[in-house]
DNA sequence: GCCAACGTTGGC
DNA sequence: GCCAACGTTGGC
């Protein structure tokens, strides 16, 4: 099992809405790192979902629902979305300031690079920053 | 709204 | 294939 962290724009698709929708597929990705994370998800991948520019925490637990796919939002076979389906929401949201105040995160790929829109997590980090939140794994 | 960090583009 | 210019992202 791997570890993921998605970015969002609230304004643009928010935890709220992700979890009405009950599924979503992540599109936008347009960036040839972000895009290799998203092929090496696998089915079952956790990854923390992330909102960027309001609010800046971790609200929630996302599962990777479907593997990478040719993004069906435009004619460009270099692009991949995934599915992802909600698993919960943090009891307490971890925010930036507090992930990059806590040691053990200092290598994560969001405070190491913070313009990248899917990175990587180890298992260490995903389960800290589930603590952080109060939430059992 | 500003600015730093980074990726991409294009001229040579 | 290098590097300067430019665009975009996202934290502050």
């Amino acid at each position: 099992m791997n570890y993921w962290l998605v970015k969002s724009e609230p304004f643009k698709y928010s935890w709220e809405q992700f979890v009405k929708d009950g599924k979503t597929f992540w599109d936008g990705v347009r960036n040839y790192q972000a895009r290799n994370n998203l092929r090496d998800m696998k089915k079952g991948d956790r990854a923390l979902f992330y909102h960027s520019n309001e609010g800046l925490c971790v609200i929630g637990i996302a599962e990777i629902a479907k593997e990478a796919y040719p993004d069906p939002t435009i004619d460009d076979d270099r692009w991949v979305v995934v599915d992802l389906k909600p698993v919960k929401a943090l009891k307490q949201p971890v925010t930036l300031a507090e992930m990059k105040q806590q040691p053990g995160l200092e290598n994560m790929g969001l405070i190491r690079q913070g313009r990248l829109s899917v990175s990587a997590l180890t298992k260490e980090e995903y389960e800290l920053v589930l603590k952080m939140g109060g939430t059992k794994p």
